[in-house]
RNA sequence: GGAGAGGUGGCCGAGCUGGUUGAAGGCGGCACCCUGCUAAGGUGUUGUAGGGGUAACUCUACCGAGGGUUCGAAUCCCUCCCUCUCCGCCA
């Protein structure tokens, strides 16, 4: 959420970075609305310190035991315009935070200009795609042949776009959320929190996925709750309504859930294999940070993202995107994409996103920089570390061997009971 | 799901027979004083948000949330949410 004052005094930057995301949102009729609410709250303001004062005066008189009927008479009549008043500014105010929540985060001055994904920047690529001397197979193929993926009997229990990991494929899916939290938690300072996988309507208005992503979202109706799109709404939440002493910050957590998306509107696209699917794994690194240090804040996130695919050894490339392709809530953002040889293509594993204080202005998590001064909006950061089924795809892609086998990772073998391949059982 | 108790400022905790209570008291924080150092002690100060004003300043709101009663509500009434205890049910 953008502050109310700023848009006020400052309209047409405002204007300029919702169009430069392609993103439209009228803030001629907010500021109109907010106008005529001030008007009122003034009118309102004014009757409520006559109210005050008389009640001071009506208070005193009866303690000598006579009170003013007339004074009580012309109060009634005051209390009853001030209620009339108060009605319509509580509206006027409903109306203008409704629309304050449907406009987006601005872009950070940083961020290329564009017009679609296409102008999307890769700023990085690391390793070298893998040669292969015959066409490599697709994840998809790889994984049925090995019996560690299931699709036909995924869908059986829930339907399309669902998985279903068999064996070791439960293992390796298992055996990298264990090592990806073991990572950030020992060699990057993380916090693991292990949250609740539902979640609030205010908690899903306060990362940004509500009011604007509704339909995507999985609700459970008969109490109101929101399966989680992604760990970052529990855990940004979990400091919602704050005022954090700055002594803590910077805070970075990081969490293992499994993530739901009804993916509505995108049907009939990526439907094969583990590319897109309605829950998935994923682990998730969010700071809380002071705002001052929020750049350099996303970079080592961003780090500490790509740390994974290089203990991995998987090839992958850096997209910072474009001013066009942010999300709603992001002022800046870099995407991490892995090759996957037999898809043959980048696979969008994490998303590294600086929101700046856009978060936390709708969660109300503030912070003190000095003792006895006023709260500020904390900055709030994230990025996936990693999203898992993406991972696997181009895990098994580019680690399959010409007998179909793949050979697992070094790093991951600790956690597979030293297993170095996973073959056909 | 049933019965009961409760939700007050950064924290703890009074007030809850309606009227200088934004809110006693304590802790914590800050400033100053005292002190050879440390510890202790003394005095003062210390919430958030939204308006108006160039400014000094000033007004308003907020005691879980929302309604109601009243000239006036933290205090009375209603609804909802949450926490705790006991019972029931269940992993």
């Amino acid at each position: 959420m953008l502050e109310l004052k700023f848009i006020r005094n400052n309209p047409e930057i405002v204007a300029r970075g919702i169009s430069a995301k392609n993103a439209d949102a009228d803030i001629g009729a907010l500021l109109a609305l907010d106008e005529k609410r001030r008007d009122l709250l003034v009118m309102s303001e004014k009757l409520k310190a006559e109210r005050n004062r008389a009640n001071q005066e009506i208070a005193k008189a009866k303690k000598g035991g006579k009170p003013d009927q007339a004074l009580i008479e012309r109060m009634k009549e005051i209390s009853s315009r001030i209620k009339a008043l108060d009605t319509e500014v509580a509206e006027l105010e409903e109306d203008i935070h409704k629309m304050l929540l449907t406009v987006p985060n601005l872009p950070h001055e940083s961020v290329p200009p564009g017009a679609s994904e296409k102008d999307n920047q890769e700023i990085k690529r690391w390793g070298e795609p893998k040669e292969f001397a015959y066409e490599p197979r697709p994840h998809w193929e790889i994984g049925e042949q090995l019996g560690i993926l299931d699709g036909k009997r995924a869908s059986k229990l829930a339907g399309s776009g669902f998985a279903l990991f068999n064996g070791v494929g439960a293992l390796l899916e298992r055996a990298l959320i264990n090592w990806m939290l073991d990572v950030h938690v020992t060699k990057q300072g993380y916090t693991e929190v292990s949250t609740p996988f539902i979640a609030t309507r205010d908690c899903m208005v306060g990362t940004g996925q509500l009011p604007k992503m509704e339909e995507d979202m999985y609700l459970v109706e008969t109490d109101d709750l929101f399966l989680i799109p992604t760990a970052e709404v529990p855990v940004t939440n979990l400091h919602r309504e704050e005022i954090l002493d700055s002594s803590r910050l910077p805070l970075y957590y990081t969490a293992y859930t499994p993530c739901f998306r009804r993916e509505a509107g995108s049907y009939g696209k990526d439907t094969r294999g583990l590319i897109r699917i309605h829950q998935f794994d994923k682990v998730e690194m969010v700071k809380f940070v002071k705002p001052e240090t929020s750049c350099d804040e996303l970079e080592s996130l961003l780090a500490d993202a790509e740390a994974l695919l290089q203990m991995l050894d998987l090839h992958y490339r850096v997209l910072e995107l474009c001013t066009a392709d942010l999300s709603f809530a992001s002022s800046k953002c870099y995407d991490i994409e892995v090759w996957a040889p037999g898809a043959n293509s980048y696979l969008e594993v994490s998303s590294c996103s600086n929101f700046e204080d856009f978060q936390a202005r709708r969660a109300g998590i503030r912070y003190r920089p000095e003792q006895g001064a006023k709260p500020e909006y904390v900055h709030t950061l994230n990025g996936s570390g990693l999203a898992l089924p993406r991972t696997v795809a181009a895990l098994l892609e580019t680690c399959q061997n010409p007998d179909g086998s793949v050979t697992i990772p070094e790093v991951l073998r600790p956690y597979m009971h030293g297993m170095e391949k996973i073959g056909k059982s």
